[in-house]
Formats: C-alpha cells, structure tokens, sequence
DNA sequence: CGGTCAACCGCATGATGATGCGGGTGATAT
DNA sequence: ATATCACCCGCATCATCATGCGGTTGACCG
C-alpha cells in the first residue's frame, strides 16, 4: 500500500487528488494540507511514501518545502506538481530534492502511474519537462576546449595551474623552464582574453575547460 | 507519418523493431542500418524524423553517432535504445544530442509511445534512466558553503576574486581597506586549506561555493 | 560583565606574478 | 623552401600577493 501526502493550496485541486488516489488500488492519501509549514510538522507522526507538492502555496514555497523536508526525510519521495514550467522552477526544485515533476494538467491515470513509478525507482517527468531537462545537459559546452584552440601543452599548463602550483611547480613538473612556464601563460591569456591567473582559471572552469 | 531509421548491429533485434514500427499506424520504417558510418551517408538523401540508435556498434559508437549526426541535421530526434545504464553512458549521449534514453528490455507499447512522444516535444526515458538524470542535479553541493563555514563577508570576497578583481578593486567594490580584503583572505585560506588565490578558486569551484 | 567572534584597519618584508622584449627548434602546410 | 605555428628559453621591471605581527569595534552569550 503506497501512503501518499499532498500539499496544495487550492481545494477543488487537493480533494480531487485525494478522491483518486483513494479511488486507487494499493494507493491511499493519508494526509492533505494547503501549507508546507504544517505538513513538515506532521511528518515525524505519519510520514507518507510520496507527497505530491504544489509550488505556489502561501507561505514557504514548495521548492523551500521540499529542501526541508529531504533535509530530515530523505527517503521520502516528493514529486512536484505545477502549473509552473520555467527552467528555473524545474531545475530549482530537482536540485532541491524532488524526484519527479508533473505538470497539473497531467491526466489522473498518468499521475497515478507516475506515483507507482517514483516508489519503484523512477523519476517520471511529464514530456516537456523531461525535453528541458535534457536540453539542460546539451547546452552544457557552448565553448569547449576547441573553442579557445588551446595547445595540448597550455592545457597541460593551466590545469596544473588550477591544481595550485606556483610556475616554479608547474617547471618542474613539466621539466621546462620557468621562463617557457610563463611564456604560455601569457599565451593562455591571450586567448581566453584574461590577464590573471584567477581569472584565467574562472574562465577555464565556467567554459568546463576544466573540471 | 512518423519516418523512422534503426541503426542496430544484432539482426534479430533490428528486424524485430522495424516490423513493430511498420505495424504501426501512422509510423514507418525507412531504412535500418548495422553501423553509423552508413547511416550517416544516407541521411542527405533520405532523412527520418527520429533514429532509434544503440550505442555498441561495430566503427563509430552510437554516441559519437549522434554528435556526428546533430551537428549536420540537428532536427533529427534521435532515440538511444541500449542496455547501458551506466551515467557516464546516459550522460554523454544526452550531451551529445540524444533526445531520449530508453533500456532495450522497454516493452513494444511503450516504445512506440516513446517515438511519438519524442516527435511531439517530450524527452522518453526509461524510469530508471530517469532517476540517475535526476540524481545528477541533487548531487551538486556534496560540500556547500555551511561546510566551509566561510562567513558572508568571506563569500563577497572570495566570489569578487572569482571574477577576477585584484585586492584594490575587491577593497573599492565593498568600500573597506585593502589590508581587509587581506585580512578576509587570509582566513578564506585557512578555513580552505590552502595558500594562493588559484588555490581558492579551484576549490571554490569545485565544491560548488562558486558557480 | 568578561569572553568570543566576525568584521574592520594598519605596516612591513620577501615571494610570486604580469608583461615587455629578445632569441631558438622542429613539424606541417602551401 | 618558406611560412606558420607550437613549443622552448632567457632577462628585466614593476605590480601584486602571502604572511607575519599588531590593533579596534560591536554583537551575542553565558
């Protein structure tokens, strides 16, 4: 039997929720409530498999809810259900905890199969979610190491840079001259139109130069 | 009508898919193929709307195919239909441009519902391809900045360094001395463990206090 | 009320880095 | 065969940083 909570602020919404889950072989809706506030402090009594959780509630956020309640209940399943479907809510409310995110105008029949699939060990998105996500991922190196056509030795240079080395380090590592150590540097610089090492390995790290 | 390819080396599998698509309403199957190299060679003259690809392929691997592919026809959906799980796998086919990400053991069913949803806006994966795309974003901050303890004051510092600002614009920028920012940097360091802005950064950057 | 701590300020010294200039080699491409 | 380019080396100079020491203030806590 799956024992599933729900936050959500708007009534029609939550006790519709409630009425399928429970209309629902193996599933049950143990708890409802319109705030996170009162959820978090009911979980240490009854703590459910699942809580589906709205984003837009008075009071804490949902995204804020589900940050909490991860913190003390991590093996609790939390899966987002919103109208949002911003970048940013998704990715904010994933790297906060949340296992899956469904938009609200999911049909009942795949919101319940998305809840049977969350306790079985998937993470079920509804379809455009799922294409910003892995859009998230192709967009990762807009300038790769080509990009900046760095030599295969200046990259030798500035990841032992980033590493912490002092050019007399980064010498005696490579077994070059200190003087040739700077001599790339200043290449490297060039290149990625920066004038200090910070910088340098700022850039190199926000352009995943390095990692 | 959805025009689908199937690059896969295993006859058995390959035949299989494409009489499951030709049986199908609305989906064809234009052309199958043993290896990306001549799938490549075909799609200028016969390009499908989605390409169901494996990834252990004799030649090139089914990720390098798809790099190879969406660089030239970057509308082309393509479909990872492989036994891998591993992330390292799941990752650098997403970041190489596959759409979707689905097990070869996905029921019949499914994988056509998985080639419309593809064509239709959505990301198909199988759920527990799912969670580890999930999984990645949670797994961020393994240290934040509570780890650190650097105070907020720290943070300003250590972030206006990332930028690549010297002491003299970091002590303008907060409108405090230049022996503070010294004096601030001095215990970045210690708390940081480390002894030079490089330093720092890199580690910054790698437990995530910098983005 | 004394203790602790973050944040602030100052000075001094040696080490390291940034940048300008000069030169050389070998491999690949035109 | 000459150009180009990555890679190598050297010197000099000024700016910046790392690190040692000293101090003040205001907030919070027992």
């Amino acid at each position: 039997m799956i024992q599933v909570s729900i936050v959500e602020d708007n009534d029609a919404i939550r006790n519709g929720l409630a009425m399928l889950i429970n209309a629902t072989a193996d599933m049950e809706c143990i708890s409802t409530y319109t705030d996170c506030e009162t959820c978090i402090g009911d979980l240490p009594d009854h703590g459910p498999d699942v809580i589906l959780m709205d984003i837009g509630l008075p009071g804490m956020s949902g995204i804020e809810g589900v940050r909490e309640i991860k913190k003390d209940f991590p093996d609790i399943h939390i899966l987002m259900l919103t109208v949002y479907e911003e970048n940013d809510k998704i990715f904010d409310a994933l790297c906060a905890g949340a296992t899956g995110y469904l938009v609200k105008k999911t049909p009942a029949e795949q919101l319940i199969q998305a809840i049977q699939d969350v306790v079985h060990g998937g993470s079920p998105m509804s379809s455009h979610i799922a294409r910003k996500v892995v859009a998230f991922f192709q967009k990762q190196p807009p300038k790769a190491m080509e990009e900046h056509h760095l030599s295969s030795r200046e990259m030798d240079i500035l990841t032992s840079l980033a590493n912490g080395n002092s050019y007399k380090l980064i010498a005696d590592d490579l077994t070059i001259s200190i003087d040739t150590v700077r001599f790339h540097i200043r290449n490297i610089y060039k290149k990625l139109q920066v004038n200090s090492q910070t910088e340098a390995i700022s850039k190199a790290f926000r352009d995943g130069l390095i990692k």
